[in-house]
Order: structure tokens, then sequence, then C-alpha cells
DNA sequence: TTTTGAGTTGTTCGA
DNA sequence: GTCGAACAACTCAAA
């Protein structure tokens, strides 16, 4: 008689312990041991706020583990030596995943499963409604351009959330751990959200009775920050989208198509795994950026918030305050680094991958390809963002601004988004604008109208 | 097979 | 003050 089985669940972007399908999958064995491996490759480039929600997310996993009677293995190492080591220690006879289709992810798991040997990966669901790749066009061709990816999203359709009982599986406990490490040193007074499953659902429904109804109206504004806050959680795998698809009804679309968004970059990331780096479209590679002593001065001053530009500024000391940027400012402010300051999006897309608690691949590096006019659904060249107007539109009474660029706080209203405006001009604690945004503009649209016209695309167009 | 129209997120200019 | 046009080039699907 052979005796009971172990399965090992090895969690990664998918902290949570209900709608899980892995888990349902590796709970097909007697008992199952609950791993997290730290992997010194993806610990380095996170910033801190980053790495201290993700440990929060950890500790919250494992006490969860705790009140069913098991408990989170947490080892530090590279995954293809620790996740057969941790097999080994518990006798398992399957190690289950949630499918990664990030490009780090895909290659490290079939490292993982190569180093297994005769122990099976076994793969079952993955962080998105569809798995990216299931989505193509009808002549078997991946799709580059976002609405007619969102039909044939909506009309595939997406699973019921997935039974995954965390009180009815047998949890092997005594392997050794080496524990969460303690949080990284914050900024000061650096507000994380609350990390967990838990957090993550009662965001939700926070969301849904309050915001939901008005985000279509509202989500444009980062004074009244009516977005749903959901993304840190789906970034760890906290809550998973179909469970929000799930609470969705007819009137929802605008949010909808938000979630669309996020499966769509990741589709794209699938299809194409070097647009994380490289341009989407490759002409633009041609772009001509600023390089050299005053393109890094205003490269420092756009991390820093010290642009003169009071939304741009705003923006860019949320981001390293709270570790998060309303949407609508993260577009302004991309904008204003490629098409004021004339820098590589790249430069800005890591600085948001280092920052960002809700840092996801495929979103921020589209996102970014986006702006910048390099990606799918390229901006028009001409679509340059007013930091100005952005403002007085968005954020009509600047209270956003005023929020977290304090020097303004002596300009009234919509004042505060033009304080070289006022009777007394730039209070003297703030910084006067880098650049002339009408001026940076001009220079933009001839640098592009200058790249299109090129023969090399088989469109020229002499001008 | 070819044509046609529409497409996340904007701004400016002139009538 | 409001409104439409112009600002290109390319993808995709329906006709």
């Amino acid at each position: 008689m052979p005796g009971p089985t172990t399965s090992v669940m090895w969690f990664r972007r998918d902290l949570r312990l209900r709608d899980h399908p892995a888990l349902a999958a590796a709970a097909g064995a007697d008992r199952v041991v609950a791993l997290f491996v730290l992997d010194d490759a993806l610990r380095r480039p996170s910033g801190a706020p980053r790495l201290a929600f993700l440990y929060q997310s950890l500790r919250d996993l494992d006490a969860e583990l705790r009140r069913h009677g098991g408990e989170l293995v947490v080892r530090r190492g590279t995954p293809e030596n620790v996740v057969p080591a941790v097999a080994r220690d518990a006798g398992a006879t399957s190690v289950h995943i949630s499918t990664d289709f990030g490009p780090y992810g895909a290659a490290r798991d079939k490292r993982v499963d190569a180093a297994l040997g005769e122990v099976p990966l076994i793969r079952t669901g993955s962080a998105y409604a569809v798995a990216p790749g299931r989505i193509v066009k009808s002549d078997g061709q991946p799709f580059r351009v976002f609405t007619p990816f969102y039909r044939t999203w909506s009309a595939h359709g997406w699973p019921a959330p997935a039974e995954s009982d965390p009180a009815r599986i047998s949890w092997r406990r005594g392997i050794s751990s080496a524990g969460v490490p303690q949080d990284p040193k914050l900024p000061p007074r650096l507000i994380l959200p609350d990390a967990g499953e838990q957090a993550a659902y009662a965001t939700w429904h926070r969301f849904r009775q309050d915001g939901l109804r008005h985000y279509s109206d509202d989500r444009n504004r980062p004074d009244l920050d009516n977005t749903s806050r959901m993304s840190v959680y789906l970034k760890y795998g906290a809550i998973h989208p179909r469970t929000l698809l799930a609470d969705l009804g007819k009137q929802d679309e605008t949010f909808r198509r938000e979630l669309a968004w996020r499966e769509f970059y990741a589709a794209v990331l699938h299809f194409w795994p070097d647009s994380a780096r490289d341009y989407f479209v490759p002409s633009m590679r041609r772009m001509p950026y600023a390089t050299g002593k005053i393109a890094d001065a205003h490269f420092a001053a756009w991390t820093a918030g010290r642009t003169g530009y009071p939304i741009v500024d705003a923006g860019m000391r949320q981001l390293l305050a709270e570790g998060w940027m309303h949407n609508r400012v993260r577009m302004i402010v991309a904008s204003f680094l490629v098409k004021d300051l004339h820098l590589e999006w790249t430069r800005g897309a890591r600085h948001f991958m280092r920052h960002l608690v809700d840092a996801d691949l495929a979103s921020n590096q589209h996102g970014w390809q986006w702006t910048a006019g390099t990606g799918t659904d390229a901006a028009p060249y001409f679509r340059v963002f007013n930091p100005i107007s952005q403002g007085k539109k968005f954020d009509p009474d600047g209270n956003y601004v005023r929020r977290y660029v304090p020097e303004l706080r002596g300009l009234p209203g919509a004042a505060a988004h033009e304080p070289w405006q006022g009777p007394a001009g730039v209070p003297a604690d703030y910084v006067e604008r880098i650049v002339d945004h009408a001026a940076e503009r001009t220079r933009s649209l001839a640098n592009y109208r200058r790249l299109r016209g090129r023969p090399s695309n088989g469109h020229a167009t002499d001008r």
C-alpha cells in the first residue's frame, strides 16, 4: 500500500487561496506544501515599496494558511535549485503552478521543469481571464490593435471563479523555511495599501459599492481618485480578474475594458517578448533623443518632481510618496518625458518599474510605448499632452497638485496649474519651468514628421 | 479580392 | 465661447 501523496503548490504572482485553479489541482494530492521562492533575479530591480508590499502579502498568505492548519515555506535562492530541493524534502510527486506568460517567468519555469526531472511541473490557470495566446485573429495572427482584440476577447468569454477551499486541503507542515524577510526601509510617511487576499476583496467590494457607478465619469480625475485601486492586488494575484469580471454588469463596460487592456498587453508581450525592451514599431528606433548632461539633469528633475509643471511634479511626487500614481497622470508625465524633454521612453519605463508597487511589465512597457508612439495602437504622433490644459481639465480645482506640491498651496483653485501667471509669480520655493512646452511640442512634432517621412518606410512624403 | 471606415486616453487654429 | 478640421499612417474587419 503506498503512503499518502504530496504535492507542492509553488506560489508566485497568485498569492491567494480562493478562486485558484492551480491550488485546486494541487489539492488532488493527499497533502499540499505551500512554497514561495524569493528569487534574487526579481528582487534586485524592485523598489523598496514593492518589496515591502510583497513581503506583507506573503505574511498575510502565511497567516491564512496557518488558520487552515498549514504554513508558507519561504526559501531564498534560484528557483531551479530551490523548487526541486523542496520537492525532494517533502517527497512530493508533483509541483503545481499558475502559468506565467512573462518572458522571464516562462523561461524560468522551463528551467525549473527540466531541473525537476521525474517530478512533473503542472501548469493550471494564469493571472488572466483569458490566457495570453488564446485570442488571435481569424487568420491565426495575433492582434496589434486593442478594439478588435476586445471584441474577440469579450465574445470568447471566461470561466466562472474556480473552487479552491483552503479549509478542505490537508496542508503539509514542517518543511524548513527561511521565513518572510523584514520589510526594507521605506521612505518616511509612505503608506502602503493593506496587503493580502482579504484586503483585495474588501477594496473591491468598497469600489463596487461606491466607485464603480461613477467610474466612467470620474476615473480620469486624480483629485477625486475614483479608481478601483485593484492594480496592486492583480499584480500579486491576491484576487483574480475573473472574480472582478463575474461581479460586473452590462453597464460596467468602461471598467471591463480596463481589465481587457491588461489582458491585451499581456498577450502582446507573450507574442512579442522583446517588446518589453525594444520598440514595437522598429522604425521608431531612429527617433532622436536628448543625451548628455542637460538630458540627465532633465531626467533628474522629472524623477524628483521639479520640472516646474505642477501636474507633472504632483504625479512624480505621488509616485515616490505612495508607490502609485493616478493613471491619467501617468500618461501626462510620460508624455512630458518623451515629448517635452525628448528622453527615451525606456528611461521612464524603468523608473516606473522601480517605484510602482503595482508595476506590471506588460502594462507598463506597452503603456509607455503607446505614449511614445512606438507601440500598439500607437498614439498619433501629433497627440502631445499639454500639461496645463490636462491639469485644468482633470484637476479643475487644483486640489491634486496642491496635495503633492505644497509650494503651490498659496495659489487658489486652478491657478495652481499656472503659478507663473499669478501676481506674485512662481513661489520662491517652487521651480521655474525647465522647458517651454509650446517650443518643445513643436520640436517633437518636427522630429516625428521627419522620421515618418524617411524613404525607408516606403511611404516617403517630402515636405 | 478590394474597398472602406473606424480606431483609449489630444491640441490648435480659424470660422 | 463653441465647433469642426487638420494634424499621418497603419491595422483590422465588415461590406
